[in-house]
DNA sequence: CCCTGATTCGC
DNA sequence: GCGAATCAGG
């Protein structure tokens, strides 16, 4: 991989927006963070001016209608409102932004899907919570998680590490604890499960294998 | 441990 | 110019 015209583009873009070389790598691909790092450096631009304002540092210590994370900029948010088009899911662009407008940006909206929670700032409510809304569907009633799951859930959240929302990672549990209208509220933060968003707990209460009752019939 | 960015230096 | 290895931190 050569530092096309193109690539170096999105080098500056993404790193005036904040995201880290290690982010920025993996979007270009075929490079590694030390590579954006030292091709950073060559460009002249280690200093991030470019576009101040707030990197995000401090995440509204009682604010919960405030979550980003990791980065999340490519928020244009439409700002138009469809009065007589009951029809949801229904993008609908009348005009495809067929120029090379900014394919990244899709990108940058579809990844990471999983973990709504913590992204919307809607705080899953124990009981009818489905995390990432896939699983379970054949839930007979309420969901019935297990005494013991949830035994061991609460478990968990003892031992939980409490970790704030910045320090959520790809490897740690983004389960929610407590209400984030108040400082009582953390992340869990154990080693999540490879690939999924909670640790091994908490995967257990969300993602229902559908079956667990003690009915072990067979 | 995980992760940052900064620097060096052979290529 | 490039980027792996390394360094220096959080």
């Amino acid at each position: 991989m050569s530092w096309t015209d193109e690539r170096v583009e999105t080098l500056k873009r993404m790193w005036s927006e904040g995201q880290s070389a290690s982010q920025i790598a993996k979007e270009l691909g075929g490079v590694t963070r030390n590579a954006v790092i030292g091709k950073v450096h060559r460009l002249g631009l280690s200093n991030r001016s470019g576009a101040e304002g707030a990197p995000a540092e401090t995440a509204a210590p009682a604010a919960p209608a405030q979550a980003a994370p990791p980065v999340e900029p490519p928020r244009p948010a439409p700002a138009e409102e469809e009065a007589a088009a009951p029809s949801p899911a229904a993008p609908a662009p009348s005009d495809a932004p067929e120029e090379a407008a900014d394919p990244e940006i899709v990108e940058a909206a579809e990844e990471e899907e999983a973990e709504p929670a913590a992204a919307t700032g809607v705080v899953p409510l124990r009981r009818t919570i489905v995390p990432a809304g896939q699983p379970l569907p054949p839930q007979p009633s309420a969901n019935e998680i297990s005494p013991e799951t949830l035994a061991s859930v609460r478990e968990v959240e003892k031992k939980a590490r409490k970790i704030s929302l910045m320090e959520l990672t790809e490897r740690t549990c983004k389960w929610p604890i407590g209400d984030p209208a108040t400082d009582d509220f953390w992340f869990c933060g154990l080693p999540a499960q490879a690939g999924k968003p909670y640790c091994e707990a908490h995967v257990g209460v969300a993602f229902q294998p559908m079956s667990s009752r003690r009915d072990r019939r067979r």
